[in-house]
DNA sequence: AATTCGTGGTA
DNA sequence: TTACCAAGAAT
């Protein structure tokens, strides 16, 4: 007969001890605190996700002024939405929060349901997004599991595997469920949070301020530093594309990006299809045919100039980018089609474009000094 | 189940 | 400079 190994992971002590903590030396002044709104609580979980605080303070503040309420969202264009988001990044989410707002007005009438399993159905909402809504908008006892709790976790249980790996997600999702506290959710899921981000840093914890010190196996045995584990690392691929600026009386050409894939549903600059990319940035020989056929179909080329090439670095890859400035002797044909559309250059700091080529266009517009190499 | 999604800060 | 990764979800 197989024998089992029984969980045990309830603690009466730690959800008492973070709560108490929280009340006293969390946060208690984001924006969206001290409100049970689930829409206001509902776009700062959706901002949050993989991002920190800092970064999302400014956009919050911003797609709230252009967006008040629920309803508001639900009924502006996407591309609206996009723009809003345009530098913040995994631009799935935006989408997924015009869709998500859609369906709560024509579903629950403009009304979050506050059960956390049907938050969970709803796009761009898992279960420890779902979680948190529930916690902070209806005090729902319900478990979040972000990049703070795996590593508190680690930590304070000193669990040595990598907290990536199924198996031992899971078991942290079940010791999860297991702390929390009959009542108190919302200090207690805040306080989860606030000792991740300000006492159980990734790099130098902040041990002899921490609560949790006296149960926490990583500070008792020395290994604050090793836990948790990190993530096994592989070689980051690298790859190359050409951009073309091309400007024409004061409009630049962009394209709209397919709605998956990097990007997804930003404009971005047309891209020349095949390789070319010459290493850094000498300039190929071959890249004045190339050029030429692409720019073909939206006119006459006049000139182009090679650009400094851009690298952008991805959490997975990296993308060099060689970016063209074209001028045209005369616009011709189709710009409508595939997406393509003649862009105000004053007006690119609003355009939902990628934060590499927003701040290449920016640049170049802004100031032309920075083209090289004048060809023809 | 392992990958694919951005960007900016930190050491 | 490079590597890591943050209030994860979708595929």
């Amino acid at each position: 007969m197989k024998v089992v190994a029984v969980e045990n992971f309830e603690d009466p002590g730690f959800s008492a001890d973070l709560i108490g903590w929280q009340q006293v030396h969390g946060r208690h002044a984001l924006p969206w605190q001290n409100t049970r709104d689930a829409y206001l609580i509902w776009l700062s979980e959706i901002m949050l996700q993989q991002t920190q605080v800092s970064a999302v303070l400014g956009y919050y503040a911003r797609f709230l002024e252009r967006f008040p309420t629920l309803r508001d969202l639900a009924a502006a264009p996407v591309e609206d939405v996009m723009a809003q988001w345009s530098g913040l990044g995994y631009y799935t989410r935006a989408r997924n929060l015009h869709k998500c707002a859609q369906r709560v007005v024509a579903e629950y009438d403009g009304v979050f349901p506050s059960d956390p399993v049907l938050l969970a159905e709803l796009p761009g909402i898992g279960r420890s997004t779902a979680a948190a809504i529930a916690a902070f908008s209806s005090g729902r006892r319900a478990a979040i599991m972000d990049g703070n709790v795996k590593r508190v976790f680690a930590r304070v249980f000193g669990i040595d595997t990598y907290p990536g790996e199924k198996k031992t997600e899971e078991a942290m999702w079940r010791r999860a469920e297991a702390l929390l506290p009959e009542s108190g959710i919302e200090s207690y899921t805040q306080g989860l949070m606030d000792m991740g981000a300000t006492l159980c840093t990734r790099s130098s914890p902040s041990c002899e301020r921490c609560p949790m010190q006296l149960r926490c196996v990583a500070f008792k045995t020395g290994r604050t530093k090793d836990l948790p584990v990190r993530k096994p690392k592989k070689a980051t691929p690298e790859k190359h594309t050409v951009m073309l600026a091309i400007v024409d009386g004061g409009q630049v050409l962009l394209q709209q990006r397919p709605p998956t894939g990097i990007w997804g549903g930003l404009l971005s600059l047309p891209e020349l299809d095949g390789h070319i990319a010459a290493e850094d940035d000498e300039v190929a020989d071959a890249d004045h045919d190339a050029l030429t056929l692409a720019v073909s179909r939206f006119g006459e080329m006049e000139s182009y100039d090679r650009l400094s090439t851009v690298t952008h670095v991805f959490t997975h890859y990296k993308l060099h980018i060689a970016p063209y400035q074209v001028t045209l002797a005369r616009r011709q044909g189709m710009a409508a089609e595939a997406g393509y559309v003649w862009y105000d250059a004053g007006k690119l700091a609003d355009a939902a474009l990628p934060a590499p080529v927003k701040k290449l266009l920016l640049e170049l517009l802004g100031d032309r000094r920075e083209a090289q190499q004048r060809m023809f």
